[in-house]
DNA sequence: AATCTATTTAAATAAAATTTTAAATAGGTG
DNA sequence: CACCTATTTAAAATTTTATTTAAATAGATT
């Protein structure tokens, strides 16, 4: 909670492909599953740390729980980097 | 080499401290290494992981190696970052 | 040349993150 | 209610990452 969960959570790539793929919308945790080559419970593990970085939101329907993008966090990111001089990202 | 190793290299909070101490400048391994409670080995190793994923360069000099910035790797991010929707960051 | 200073490299160890396996939970369905 | 499906949790095993310790390198100083 906070920027270093942040960048930790972002520093895997599976982690960073579920985001890619909850852009189109929402998806229970067998979708998602599905997609990657991975266990339910490894994959359970991974969106218990989306989630605690609040970089992904859960709600249980039927005994599913879907899951959805919340791109919120992403701007305290874009402010830690652009004190490096953010210049070039205009366009 | 790329997205991912940035994203790996820093989402550690050292590293990323030591990028922002270089804002100001050029500094030598032992100055980084005394603005941080590290041993030289250690700092070593940091400083080389932070070289492999592009974000500092180095030089020699007398016996010194000094460390800077390098900021164009930061560009990539904003891409990776920007999929997500990037509207809010006009300011 | 001998030695000192700054830094890296290598190997061993320690710590942290991830995966696996098995069992638990919780809500539908027959 | 007994059972199936979807998912999580817990514990152990594995893998990855970071730190320590000791030794190596390279350039400066005497």
């Amino acid at each position: 909670m906070g920027l270093a969960d942040t960048f930790k959570v972002l520093s895997d790539p599976l982690r960073r492909n579920i985001l890619v793929c909850l852009k189109e919308g929402k998806l229970t945790a067998g979708e998602i599953a599905d997609k990657f080559n991975i266990t339910p419970a490894a994959l359970s593990y991974h969106l218990k740390l989306l989630k605690n970085a609040d970089l992904i939101m859960e709600y249980k329907l039927k005994n599913y729980i879907y899951y959805e993008l919340n791109t919120s966090v992403f701007d305290e990111l874009i402010i830690w980097i652009n004190q490096f001089g953010g210049e070039n990202n205009e366009k």
